[in-house]
Parts: C-alpha cells; sequence; structure tokens
DNA sequence: GATGGCCTCACATAAAGATGTGAATCTGCT
DNA sequence: AGCAGATTCACATCTTTATGTGAGGCCATC
C-alpha cells in the first residue's frame, strides 16, 4: 500500500471549494487534509500539516495564491504547488511559477482532469492546461526568434571569428595572437577586418555588439 | 460547420503509424492528410498540404523530428507542431521549442488524450504531458534562484556605478568624463577603483565582469 | 577629532589599442 | 589566367588605457 498523497486547498469560493473537497476526498488515495477560504493562517497550516499538495486559487482575499506560494515553500520545502484560476493572466502566471508553483490548471478543467493532475504533480510532473503552457513556451521561443528574424549578417571569415572570441573572452591582441599561433600584427589586421564588418571603431564596441547579436 | 482540422503525421514505427492514424480518422472533426514513415519529403509535403497541425516523431530515420521542425514552419507558418516521443530527454525538448514546437507528448499518453490534445493544439494551446512541463518550469526557476544565492557583492560606489555604466555603454574615458563633467583624471581614478573592487585590470574584463553579474 | 571612504583633480610613464600603408601567399570562382 | 577574399606579416604613428604617486575637500562613524 502506498501512502495517501496528502492535499491541502485554498479557495475563497465555498461552492467550489465543498465541490472539489467532496471530490478529493472520495478518491481513493487522496487525502485531503484542511481546505480554508484564505491564506491568512498558510504558513502555520503547512508548518504543521506538510501536505504533498497544496492547491492555490490565485485571486484569494486578502493575501493572494501568488504571495502565498514562497510562504508555502519556506514552511514546507517538500510541497508541490498547484495554481487554480479562472483567467490566465500571464503576468500572474508567471509570477506564480517564478515563486515556485509546479502545476497551473484553468478552473474549467474537468474535474476527473484534476484529479489526475494532483497524482501528476505528486510524481514530479507539472500538469497544464494546454492555454498556459503555450504562454510558458512562447517565452523560451523569444529568445531565439533573433535567429529566425536576423537581418544582421555580418559576414565574419572564420578567422575573424576566432578574434572576435578571444575579444569576447577578454584576451589582449598578445593573448589572441599566442592562442592563434599567430603575429600580433595579424591579429591587428583581421581586428581592422572584424570593426569594418562590424561598423564600430573600439574594442569595447565590438565586444557589445557581438555579445548583443550573439556573433559568439 | 467548422471546416475539420487537417493534420500530418510523421512517424517511423509503423504500428503505431497505423494505429493513430486510424484514431485520427475515426474521429469526427479531424482529417488525416498524410502519415509518412520519415520526413524526406517533409518540404514538399507541407508546401502542398498546408495542414492545420503535424505530429511529429521526435527519433526519427534521416532526417530527426527536432530538424524537420523549422523545416515545417518554413513550409508552412500556419502548421502547429506536436511533438511525440517516448523519452524526455531534456536537451531535444529544448531544441525542439526553440525551433518552435508548440505541443509534446510522451507517446504513453492515452489515445483519447491525444485527440484531445490535437484540438487542444488548434485551439492555441500547447498541450504537454505533465513530466515534460515540469522540465520546461524548472528552466523558468532557474533563473531567479540566482537573486537568492548572490555571493557577490562589489559594494561599487553611486560614483562608480556611473562609471561602469559608461563603459558597458561603450564610452571612452573622455566621453564619460564629458558625459559626467568630471575630468579625466578622475574618470581614472574611479576606474582603478572598480577595477580593484571587481578584481580585473582591463576595461574588457570590467566591462564582461558588470554585464555578466548583472552590475548594471 | 581622527580615521576611513568617497569624490575630485594633477602629472607622469608604460602598455595596449587604433589606424595608415604596404605586401606576400593561398583559395575558390569566373 | 585573373580577380576577390582570406590569411598572414611588418613598420609607423597616434590615441587610449593602465598604473604609480600624491593631494585637497566632504561626510559619517567611532
Amino acid at each position: 500500500m502506498t501512502p495517501p498523497i496528502t492535499i491541502v486547498y485554498y479557495e475563497d469560493n465555498r461552492e467550489l471549494r465543498e465541490g472539489i473537497s467532496f471530490l478529493i476526498q472520495a478518491t481513493p488515495g487522496l487525502e485531503l487534509l484542511g481546505a480554508f477560504p484564505n491564506c491568512r493562517q498558510v504558513q502555520d497550516d503547512l508548518r504543521g500539516l506538510q501536505p504533498d499538495v497544496a492547491l492555490m486559487d490565485i485571486d484569494l482575499p486578502g493575501i493572494s495564491g501568488i504571495d502565498a506560494v514562497p510562504i508555502v515553500k519556506a514552511a514546507s520545502p517538500g510541497t508541490q504547488i498547484m495554481m487554480l484560476t479562472v483567467f490566465d493572466d500571464e503576468d500572474k502566471i508567471f509570477r506564480a511559477i517564478r515563486n515556485g508553483a509546479s502545476g497551473y490548471l484553468l478552473k474549467h478543467t474537468a474535474p476527473a482532469d484534476i484529479i489526475a493532475a494532483i497524482f501528476d504533480l505528486s510524481r514530479g510532473g507539472s500538469p497544464m492546461t494546454a492555454s498556459i503552457a503555450r504562454k510558458v513556451l512562447l517565452h523560451f521561443q523569444q529568445p531565439p526568434p533573433s535567429p529566425a528574424a536576423q537581418p544582421d549578417d555580418y559576414r565574419l571569415s572564420a578567422r575573424e571569428l576566432d578574434i572576435i572570441k578571444g575579444l569576447v573572452a577578454g584576451y589582449s591582441y598578445k593573448l589572441i595572437a599566442d592562442e592563434l599561433h599567430i603575429s600580433i600584427d595579424t591579429v591587428r589586421s583581421h581586428i581592422r577586418s572584424v570593426y569594418d564588418k562590424l561598423q564600430v571603431n573600439s574594442k569595447t564596441e565590438a565586444i557589445l555588439k557581438a555579445m548583443r547579436e550573439g556573433l559568439v
């Protein structure tokens, strides 16, 4: 017999709270340790109960569910947190995630799926409603769009890339020359070409440009 | 009547391919335009078919599903891509996401959930298996831990910060002096202090360190 | 009221970088 | 064969940085 997954639940809407509570209690393998309408006692609750899972509504009166997340994590580090919300507000999602929430469901999720999500969560997964997952993924695709829409190709040669890498690494001309087994005058010469191509005229500008444009 | 969601499917395992294909064809509202065992023709396929959804196995012979993602996106920008895989290999997941995949399911997902995921996907969601979503979330939680564990406080004074900002902006000593209405010797003096505190001994190192440590 | 950090400035020298000019070798492409 | 670009090197000159040394005024803490 595996021990049941212990749960605490924060939700201000009484109807919803009682509905989900009943659902949890009716599910074998889940054990509801407490269901609360607000987060006023959240620190004490968690410290005492040490549940496996905390279900948190986002928009709670007083301390919001988001602000409660770090408190929960501090009071009971082993607890996995799942946020429940009606709105898929981007800002709130990311604040909750950064604070340490692991799951994220919209409240319109079917009861059976909520239960499945609780099991997923305690198994180390991060159940997410698809629309929320999309927002998360978009933030990953944001950095790389640069290669997609890359207007700037400075057509640096292989050797010129070696040199700019050296600069970005913080090396002096002399060090770069040693590293590449060429003379310092050759390094100068390449650097001249790099400056031409990057349209800059100092080491600093070249380094900054190379870093910002991801040339290295 | 809404038009059906059109689908192409790449999967080298014949049994699985035929199973899922049958499932899709049996589902009202879904239309399978093609199921292929490899990506050899992916560009032509997509250009011609312009499906709403592409299901891609990750480990395909020849061109991998990951490498196919950008090709799909280029040939048919409107197509939403869902990756299917047996392994939740972190590296592959992120490569696929960065390439532009929108959904990510493990193959052990129940058939009914795969179908549901296709609908989610075409509605603009990003269905993800919970274990994969967790890996994605962890990457979001990674950045913030740094401010928590911030061992380095270089205790730069206000003026020293002005100077390092100038350096990071790419200014020469002279420009910084003009900007701050102080003499170039004063700038030198401050820079000396900055170098001491940052434990560096060149403008380049100082700039790199300041950028990497987020001092600016 | 003394000590220490911060901000300011000056003068001096040595090292590093920027720029001009010129040139030889090698490669790939026309 | 010839041209373009990449790579290599040299010499010269000027500017920018790095570093040493010293110093006066301000402000806060002890």
